[in-house]
DNA sequence: AAGTGGTCTAGACCACGGC
DNA sequence: CCGTGGTCTAGACCACTTC
């Protein structure tokens, strides 16, 4: 090979689609516009064909991009991302409600076996309890209890999750790598103490989400049990075939 | 290029794709054996090494194999499917239940507002609606209620739903293809004909699962309304962060 | 006919892992 | 050290779409 100006360990293909990348982000193209064809990329970028196309290959992978055979490459539409976990202020702030929470209580907790089991954690672990009523508009929404390892979250105090949510807590001060979770969702009648907190009639439907939160290696982070109220909430997913 | 012995249109690179995949599907291949390297498939398959990348790169793409550098390629582990869209029928059998469904009611239906807008449709097209109580070894085990436009599934009959399922009927006789559902999940409270049909006590909690099918086109094909016996059944998801 | 993406070659050098 | 995957070249032909 002749020589290539700079060469700072990130591939060629990698700087090409950075470079395209910049230009959707900064709006300079929008989806449907052409993006340079992988003979135009190579002149450009003075790579070849083959590194030209990788780039364009791997914007398309990730559905930055569209191909079509004897056409072009277009700038994709945005694709919209389903199934997506987010925290519950971060679902309030999107459906436009001010959200905090009241802590109930926060308590240390062992032996609770049903939680250690879906927390896949000895019986023994002590774990970190937070009971707290969901509050959208100054209206009760939800009541949540949550589970969390003490060893992993030392520190944790109730004084933390009255300032920050859970999920901004677990991310920035414990630096976790939030990946995914599993949720399991029924049905439940609220009984008394629901009925005051949630402020619900006698028996009322309400929705049983018990999730539990894993992190970007597998490990499961969080235990939670919420309940809904089913007259506020709904839960929206999408399966695929 | 010399030549290639047989040249019947199909790529090198997939040939050479579908003949590891068979050996992994035949058990030849268990997940974490070695797969040939990429300099070894070039000189196996007669082509060049990027060729025989090229094979591999797509089945990394699929899951199917996983790639270390500098160690070699082997096979993945099999991926689980979350957010599977299954039918009932599937779903039974995957619990170990029998399953089938008694019909209500079936009409020709037409203006109910709600299921027209949610299955994006003129409020004026005639849909088929069938009624049905999902039966699980015998006992009750949800209510649903389902629609069709009958335009598109000309000659749905009672008798056909009595005996296939849903899904078999659209994707074998309708030629549907079936990609994915949108499901909006929440809770309620039997009224008084649920109570008889489910037989579950005045008032008792139920899942209720508003679900659009759509096709491979991104088509509405079918709106389900079912409230399932939350003693019986909960619903998994995961989502991703 | 000109341009596009899709496939393919026959080499090359690199970084990395395991022995 | 040798083999692995990762990157890359400078060409080539094909099928396809658009004009």
């Amino acid at each position: 090979m002749i020589k290539t100006e700079k060469q700072n360990g990130i591939p060629a293909y990698r700087r090409i689609q950075q470079v395209i990348q910049s230009r959707i982000d900064s709006g300079e193209l929008t989806p449907g516009d052409a993006v340079e064809s992988e003979r135009d990329l190579a002149r450009v970028h003075g790579v070849s064909l083959m590194t030209a196309r990788h780039a364009l290959a791997q914007l398309e992978l990730e559905s930055v991009v569209e191909r079509r055979p004897g056409v072009g490459t277009f700038v994709a539409p945005p694709r919209i991302h389903f199934n997506r976990l987010v925290s519950f202020s971060e679902q309030m702030a999107a459906r436009g409600f001010s959200a905090h929470s009241r802590i109930l209580t926060t308590r240390i907790v062992e032996g609770e076996y049903e939680v250690t089991a879906r927390h896949c954690v000895p019986a023994s672990t002590k774990l970190f309890k937070v009971e707290r009523v969901r509050m959208a508009d100054k209206q009760p929404f939800a009541l949540e209890i949550c589970y969390l390892a003490m060893n992993r979250f030392a520190g944790l105090s109730e004084d933390s999750l009255e300032r920050h949510s859970l999920f901004t807590l677990l991310e920035q001060k414990y630096g976790v790598q939030l990946a995914y979770a599993d949720e399991e969702v029924d049905a439940t009648a609220a009984d008394h103490r629901m009925e005051e907190l949630l402020t619900v009639p006698r028996g009322a439907p309400l929705l049983r989400i018990r999730q539990v939160l894993f992190d970007n290696t597998g490990s499961p982070i969080a235990y939670s049990l919420a309940l809904y109220r089913s007259d506020r909430h709904s839960l929206l997913t999408r399966r695929y075939r």
